[in-house]
DNA sequence: CGCCTTATTGAAAAATGTTTTCACTAAGCA
DNA sequence: TGCTTAGTGAAAACATTTTTCAATAAGGCG
């Protein structure tokens, strides 16, 4: 289940920040895509919403989507940083053939983890996990 | 077990490319450093090996041994991009202390990917996956 | 062994991506 | 409605990566 625009502005707005217009058309560019989009991109979609969209508002405005937990960093090898919205689950699965982005649910990783710090005696904190591929939809087109 | 040098450079001529000095260099750099590498950094220290080396070939070299799955890229928030000698496994443990990358072998994923498979219809052909925490030595210094 | 061919190199420049600076604007409280 | 200050956008600075091209050197061949 993804967040309403309406619970994005409360959130923002409760952690002390000014709900701008700018800031509003970055939520709204990432709330309706369902790919990840680079700082170019959003910026190219936000004018049509806000016209005065700077690119630098851009960039201030990912990151500090992404500090309030909205927004997340989307990695890839060919283009290292995109940005999508953030859902409840944690991690994402990658559209080879339209670059959608889903995320899914992180059940089952604690066994690795846990063998992973047995063998290592690593303390883990932090993981990025993110399985790409072709959806339904992609795997019909190509024939 | 890492691949030695010499191995390395084995691949490097069997897959059709000349064995130079400044590669050579570059494979030395990132055959003694258990820390990722930016190319800046390649740079930097495969000078001591190579007076000459150049940036731009640094830039090709890496990508170069990245296809030859010789070095692996290393994906993280803050930098974005790093290089590492390849390891027989594929995935990362990155050491938030000292930036030491160690590659850990990735059994138990495969569940996993077939829930996902089973509740999105995607067929998954990749997988990134790093674990960051902390290695033993530097939870022991760090009281 | 030294020549010849061609892949590879390095420097400069161009292209690309990101951050800083600063005067101006507008959000939101009184 | 006006005031205060967070937020904005343009330009410039900075950082990173790629392209271009003449010069170099790897390595096969005579």
């Amino acid at each position: 289940m993804k967040r309403t625009q309406t619970d994005m502005t409360q959130i923002l707005r409760q952690a002390g920040y000014r709900l701008t217009q700018p800031r509003l058309a970055v939520l709204k560019v990432l709330e309706k895509s369902c790919a990840g989009l680079s700082p170019e991109e959003v910026h190219q979609q936000g004018r049509t919403i806000c016209a005065s969209l700077g690119l630098v508002t851009v960039y201030r405005t990912l990151d500090l989507l992404v500090e309030l937990g909205l927004v997340r960093r989307v990695h890839s090898e060919q283009r290292c940083h995109s940005y999508a919205r953030a859902g409840m689950d944690r991690h994402h699965l990658l559209c080879q053939g339209c670059h959608r982005v889903t995320e899914f649910p992180c059940d089952g990783l604690d066994g690795l983890m846990e063998a992973v710090r047995e063998q290592t005696g690593y303390t883990i904190t932090e993981h990025l996990l993110e399985l790409s591929g072709l959806c339904p939809e992609c795997q019909t087109r190509r024939v």
